[in-house]
DNA sequence: AGGTTCGCCTTAACGGTGTTAAGTTGTCAA
DNA sequence: TTGACAACTTAACACCGTTAAGGCGAACCT
């Protein structure tokens, strides 16, 4: 029998822990039991470092975000278009690393301020290109909200980049829509090839920033 | 005492009151056993009439999409960008029509293919006025998407209109971005004036659809 | 060195959840 | 009159997040 003691957990671990298991179980599998079993540990340990699931989801969110500024590495002589693309291509890209990502990350909220980090290194960014600050605002906040609506999408209909979820066949789709040929014929376009479309939803917002606020 | 039956449930009328219930309890509160209490029925009698609690969500959402048709009348002489503009105003106001509304309505399905009715007249306007089919469907998935994120994000600092969540008080935030000038002064363009700043981002995501498409 | 505090965890339990199985009741057809 | 069937109820199950109380080793104080 080994004597050997654990060292105390803290929060970072159990969130980095939970992040880990949130990938085999989902966010419906994931439960402090679950959690604390992948721990060696009982649930209500958990409640030492955190003061309830939420403020656990929280921490997960936030673990999210570091990962996701540290796997997008960002040039300082960026242009504003360049930046956009980055950012919200790292930001889909880490979402689409955890099953039910999107979900997990907008309904929790982040632990502290480090975030402000890069809001305020793309703020400086895009204010120097010659926005003002509110529409440096307007222009990060709109690509970032498409960015999580596509992403929530794009998770219902596949959970983990190599799955996918039943009752989304684009040819049965097509059967039961014959009566609309267009919205028939549109499944394709809705359903596959999400890389690709991401791409093109996110032009068609840079290309409405760059235009309405007259920044090239 | 009374010998009055009760006229059986259906799914539409389950949905009804559960839609009902949500914006006095909110998602979590929203139970089986709430709705069936509301019902005057008891909570597997749901059971019925659903597989499980998913397919009431469902037909919750695809009722919340039938009200949105119905509560935005459309004009077949609508140019493309007053078409974008409507639907996508509908269906911001038909999700902040209830508590928790871009959850509930992101998490589900439609049942049926009701929706293909919109979906069809849509595509139709949009490829007569010169939008090939694929252009047509990013347009409108795209604005569909910045829509869905914006107000789930809204919604998460403002549970229903006249709302408010606690820990979002910009000048709190402020103080404590202190160190990050710009990202301070932000806090208003970002947590205040939802209305103003959801045009404006939809007014972005037109904008560039024109341009990139080149249809005026 | 001995006693005490304190950080970190366990055990036990509570009320509530979605869900299933089995039984009840009223209605309508043969 | 009997039987089938729709629409429910009752009872129970496994599991959930969460709280209260207590245990235990290590660190600190005198």
């Amino acid at each position: 029998m080994s004597t050997e003691r654990r060292e105390p957990l803290d929060r970072r671990r159990v969130a980095d822990t939970a992040l880990r298991l949130l990938n085999e179980v989902g966010l419906d599998g994931l439960t402090l039991r679950a959690i604390a079993r992948e721990l060696d540990v009982k649930a209500p340990a958990l409640y030492w470092h955190f003061k309830d699931k939420q403020a656990l989801l929280d921490e997960m969110a936030t673990e999210m975000y570091r990962r996701m500024v540290a796997g997008t590495p960002l040039d300082p002589a960026d242009t504003w278009r360049e930046r956009l693309l980055k950012t919200n291509r790292g930001l889909r890209a880490a979402l689409l690393g955890y099953r039910d990502g999107a979900k997990v990350f907008s309904g929790s909220r982040f632990t502290g301020i480090e975030h402000a980090g890069q809001m305020e290194d793309n703020l400086r960014l895009l204010t120097a290109a010659g926005f003002t600050l509110a529409q440096a605002v307007r222009a990060l906040t709109t690509a970032y909200m498409y960015t999580l609506g596509f992403v929530t999408e794009e998770q219902g209909v596949r959970p983990l980049p190599d799955e996918r979820r039943e009752g989304y066949d684009v040819h049965e789709r097509a059967r039961l829509m014959a009566d609309y040929p267009l919205s028939a014929q549109a499944g394709a376009e809705i359903f596959e090839d999400f890389e690709l479309h991401y791409e093109e939803g996110l032009a068609l917002v840079v290309e409405g920033i760059g235009t309405r606020y007259g920044v090239s």
